[in-house]
DNA sequence: GGCTTAGTTCATTTTGAATTGAACCTTGTT
DNA sequence: AACAAGGTTCAATTCAAAATGAACTAAGCC
């Protein structure tokens, strides 16, 4: 009988079930959703060996989800170190959250497609000038637009968010 | 040696890449961005037959591509039925693609994440009116703010891209 | 120094989503 | 009606991403 979230109470269980859904809506891990979700609503920091034994997930999973979330500014190490052990904290300003995910996951993703499309580009300026390259060229400017109108929503969402 | 993009040419397998990390990005299949992509790129709409073979992927694998991208909207028949097979062509306008991706990928999560958020309001209300009902009450209220904002701005995001 | 506890790393395993392919409809043609 | 071509469905397979867990490093403590 390998554990399975033993130590939550239904409730809180709820909870951790509704970022698993958040995150996967996302395309992040599932655990990513398990351990911020039980962070969110404890009333105190957590330490690893808490997420382990109350998600009934392994060590490395801990470690390796609570380092995504660090760099994701989604959790942060709490207050004054007890001894050396580490205790975690959410950060719950969505502002925050939408842009540590902007920032990490939207952003690189953005700059090699730009990167890819620049090459794109390129070939399309080696090809014979007829109709079809022509056809191409438009395809491909339009798809700059795409790139550029993105470039110019991000920073206006972030600025949404945080009001 | 199983066919690979045999019949695509260097420029159009970098084009269709160039989407496969798009729908990616989105959490969506591969094949979605190879069948976006082969069309995107092509002056003349494409049979289910063309996909598979330039694609190199199977008929299965075409066939619920193609319904996937016409339920999002991303696709549609192209013109006047030549005889009883269809002909597809891509919907170029940002504005279509950012909405049908909205409509079918992030409002049902959306309204089921409300449904949980509504069971969860009930169960804080049934514990006893202490501290730690309290906080529980805070953090739900919190992220009852959170899927408000996101149901303002989705509107907002497609007002913008349409322009 | 030797021991213990906290945390990380990474090769292997698991699991869940995507793809395949064969069977099966449907529609048109002779 | 028999056949063919276009398309769909879905159980079985494949494959990539995520989780595991054992080995390892780092940091106190005695």
């Amino acid at each position: 009988m390998a554990g399975e979230k033993q130590g939550l109470s239904d409730f809180e269980s709820q909870v951790v079930d509704f970022f698993c859904d958040g995150v996967k809506l996302l395309g992040l891990p599932r655990s990513l959703g398990e351990i911020y979700g039980i962070l969110y609503i404890s009333q105190e920091p957590l330490a690893l060996d808490d997420l382990v034994d109350r998600l009934g997930i392994s060590k490395g999973s801990a470690s390796q989800g609570l380092r995504m979330l660090r760099d994701l500014g989604a959790v942060r190490e709490a207050g004054a170190a007890t001894g050396r052990k580490s205790y975690y904290e959410p950060d719950v300003e969505l502002k925050q959250l939408a842009g540590g995910f902007i920032k990490e996951q939207v952003r690189p993703h953005l700059a090699s497609g730009d990167e890819k499309l620049k090459n794109l580009k390129n070939m399309v300026k080696e090809m014979p000038g007829d109709a079809r390259s022509d056809f191409y060229a438009g395809r491909l400017s339009r798809l700059g637009a795409w790139t550029k109108k993105a470039r110019v929503v991000l920073p206006l969402l972030q600025k949404f968010l945080g009001r």
